[in-house]
DNA sequence: TAAGGTCAGTTGTCAGACGACTGGTGTGCC
DNA sequence: GGCACACCAGTCGTCTGACAACTGACCTTA
């Protein structure tokens, strides 16, 4: 069993092996509870080095897909025939994350506009009281149908432009990536609400009905934030999953 | 530096340095984007060999907190700085979660009985068609108000006893645990309901509201399907939170 | 001046060794 | 015969030392 396709150099070895490890229990079949392979056997069969291969090893340690007992050996957990394809803490934009449900989502800019930084938007993307951000505010629809109510700040430092001369229909991400600060990553929250009243009357979503609400600060990978959205996913279209543990 | 205070043994060397170095961090007062100290460094600092600290390394690049460069070094990242207290990604019982919300919540059984299993119940639990499961319907109360509706399946074969001669007003997985089949880990799927018109109807919850739906299959160490939860969480009083990466 | 080579610093990988823990086996004592 | 204990093989935990590969800066040279 070699680990990579001969031309393909790709990551680093040890992501490598641990998707190896990964395949192996696959193709194996291997249930939880069962004993994997010693790690005088692994770097038998991959033709690795011990270290290399306890590296890989303590990853899937750490993310709970088997577990070690000093002495006896490893052994797949539960956790290793629980994946969950692309769960919610999976870092994504509204657009790509609606995509995925197999909607062709199309998007109104309901409003782009100007403001001080104040409260909840302050605190979250750590700006001085006096500080412009931009206030964004959008409908993702399904034909007719409003999937989600999106309501988007960013510092307007970090978009030099005049407002109308950017494309706001897109992925607000892509449009700060083009401006060299593009989120990576992001802390967020999830309740269950109503969609405010004045946004409901003024967009007729008076049958919107109980919303999932996701509130998030995206961040650069330098640790900046960038984005602090609110948006309003329609309940009876989206469901979102996750592992415990 | 040293690692443990001395009576210290504890968890394995790697998950001291895991978090050794996250303190280290802290104490630094590293930002994201500065530089780590070389491998080198680290090793003289701790006292301790470079594959014991590599795999310690290897934890932080895993779960984002870290970064690394080959041939320059490893850098902070934001995830680093992005702590969230209690994710929603943390397994816990109802109970606890409750508790931490800053709740002493009394619980309240509506119903419990026995009925074969079908459909979604059957699915998640994994049953075959004619298998039986004990159905439990409690409130989570606090005072007069009802926090949390949850509804929950478990096979009857796990629990020998007669269901009368079981306390169901404590935690489910205490009771669970007390059998042998403690659950550790879950995989879950949320989104944003009404209540059943005939649990608010037949419990008096019509001004209930939005409701946070949590349906969670929770599985023991060895992957076995041990329980399968409805947990309509009152929207106004939860709120929940992760990361996203 | 610009292109290229060289070198120090850092991470990636390897090899071999010994310590620590687990479970089973066998022995000796009662 | 039964029980307690010592021993041993198997496995994971940790250490030491070494070399390869990559990065960036400096120096040399055309």
């Amino acid at each position: 069993m070699s680990l990579t396709s001969p031309m393909r150099d790709e990551r680093t070895l040890v992501l490598q092996l641990r998707d190896a490890i990964i395949s192996y229990i696959g193709e194996q079949e291997l249930k939880p509870g069962d004993r994997l392979p010693t790690e005088a056997e692994f770097t038998q069969m991959f033709n690795i080095s011990r270290p290399a291969l306890r590296e890989a090893l303590k990853l899937l340690e750490q993310d709970g897909s088997i577990y070690v007992i000093h002495g006896k050996g490893r052994f797949v957990s539960a956790m290793a025939t629980l994946a969950v394809e692309r769960p919610i803490t999976c870092f994504e934009s509204v657009t790509d994350m609606v995509r995925r449900y197999g909607y062709k989502p199309t998007n109104k800019v309901l409003s782009i506009s100007e403001e001080t930084a104040a409260g909840q938007v302050q605190e979250a993307l750590r700006l001085n009281a006096d500080t412009r951000v931009i206030r964004l505010e959008r409908l993702r629809m399904q034909g007719e149908e409003v999937l989600v109510y999106c309501l988007d700040f960013v510092p307007r430092s970090l978009i030099p432009d005049r407002l109308y001369d950017v494309d706001w229909g897109g992925s607000l991400f892509d449009v700060l990536e083009s401006y060299g600060h593009r989120p990576v990553m992001s802390t967020a929250t999830a309740a269950s609400v109503m969609l405010p009243t004045d946004v409901s009357e003024r967009n007729d979503l008076e049958d919107f009905g109980p919303a999932f609400l996701i509130t998030e600060t995206a961040y650069t990978q330098d640790g900046a934030p960038v984005v602090f959205a609110k948006d309003y996913h329609r309940g009876s279209s989206f469901t979102f999953s996750f592992v415990r543990k």
